[in-house]
DNA sequence: CGGTTTTCGCTACGACCCGTAGCGTAACCA
DNA sequence: TGGTTACGCTACGGGTCGTAGCGAAAACCG
């Protein structure tokens, strides 16, 4: 389940785990990752505690440092497995897929797990960089594989201009995903009001037609 | 210099501040403030105390206390005064004055302070309703004036149409908000890649024409 | 099978920070 | 000059941190 070895934090010795001795249980990483969510949850990040992780998920605390360096780490694991269930849905067209997946994109966000989780990491990881690159491999560049996709589809279906060159394309996939994600999050947790289907429809056509035709529908 | 009596924490007796006895000294509250804002930059928001704190600003813990519940508050209120710098410049067209202000919030929010600082306390605001009101009232509705600025500067200019009815300017204000800031905390923060003026200029483009006009400038 | 290696659960520990209470002093007002 | 509130300081119990040390369990290997 597990999309990787969950992992590392490598041993006090040597890089590579080694393939004698007792392996490390599966089922703990898990039941760990599981009960880091349940306690975002009941006690948000600030109070959340590695002793009360440990206690929730049947293991010793030892065992839990043994896997991860810290909160940080474990908690973006946690909240990262959250967003790999995000799917971008064919409707047809552009406007619909857009749509479609800016409403499962909010579904997500609005579970306490990932409200509390994902912006305390992004904080922490502002004077961390192994942090920021963890949050970048494990969910940022997942998570472009919905733009690219959405692009690419719409493009074939001759609903966008091919992009004139690789490089284009690339700044073009990027921004995009800041837009689109960047502005999902904002309207969830800063503004704190909800994303739904009239607030879904009224960004996608700004973000289709920009701000010089008539908004608001 | 602090915009409003930074505040309260309502003492233990009343809701009013008493006009009588010793008053506050408002040079602690500006030191404190700025205290943190310095122990935000050395420290992040994890590793930051109280106590220390207290011992930059040159003040007891006991009085900081006594003005802010708690560290979330306060760098609430630490973080604010960095964006009530934030002016829209007049440029001359609206996709002028667009690139000016995204340029501009993206150098408040390249301080470490406001970094590390604005995620954090967002985060918390996910299980804390009041801290949530306080972070509405305090930099979320201050910078909408900034929407509203903008967007009727540009339709007396007669490059946006005007709006329909005020109820869907209101909607319109806030969607614009959520995608220009959401946009750009998203890139500067998450993405952790430059808001330069490459990006300003892209992302203008694609929030006045969309998607379907030829991206990439 | 006995030996090796690594993980696991458990306990205990010093270090740090929290948030509050108590007290004497300082500053302002009537 | 009293009355009232803010301030600095000290001290405290309570909680969490991250690590060390131990014996037992679970795999691999000759």
């Amino acid at each position: 389940m597990p999309r990787r070895t969950p992992d590392p934090h490598p041993g006090p010795s040597g890089t590579g785990r080694p393939r004698t001795g007792r392996p490390r249980s599966a089922a703990a990483d898990t039941a760990i990752l599981a009960a880091t969510r349940e306690a975002l949850v009941e006690l948000g990040w600030s109070r959340l505690t590695l002793g009360d992780v440990a206690l929730r998920a049947g293991v010793a605390k030892t065992t839990l440092y043994r896997r991860w360096p810290g909160k940080n780490e474990l908690v973006v694991d946690a909240v990262a497995e959250l967003f790999d269930a995000l799917e971008l849905p064919d409707r047809g067209s552009l406007a619909a897929d857009i749509e479609g997946v800016v409403l499962r994109f909010a579904a997500i966000l609005a579970r306490p797990e990932a409200r509390s989780g994902l912006m305390a990491v992004v904080a922490e990881s502002t004077l961390d960089d192994s942090l920021r690159e963890r949050i970048r491999t494990s969910i940022v560049e997942r998570q472009k594989r919905l733009v690219r996709e959405g692009k690419t589809r719409a493009q074939g279906r001759g609903e966008l201009p091919p992009d004139p060159d690789p490089e284009a394309a690339d700044r073009s996939f990027d921004l995009i995903f800041d837009v689109v994600a960047g502005s999902v999050v904002h309207r969830s947790l800063v503004s704190a009001e909800p994303v739904d289907e009239t607030w879904a429809r009224d960004f996608t056509a700004l973000l289709l037609a920009g701000l010089g035709s008539t908004p608001a529908r």
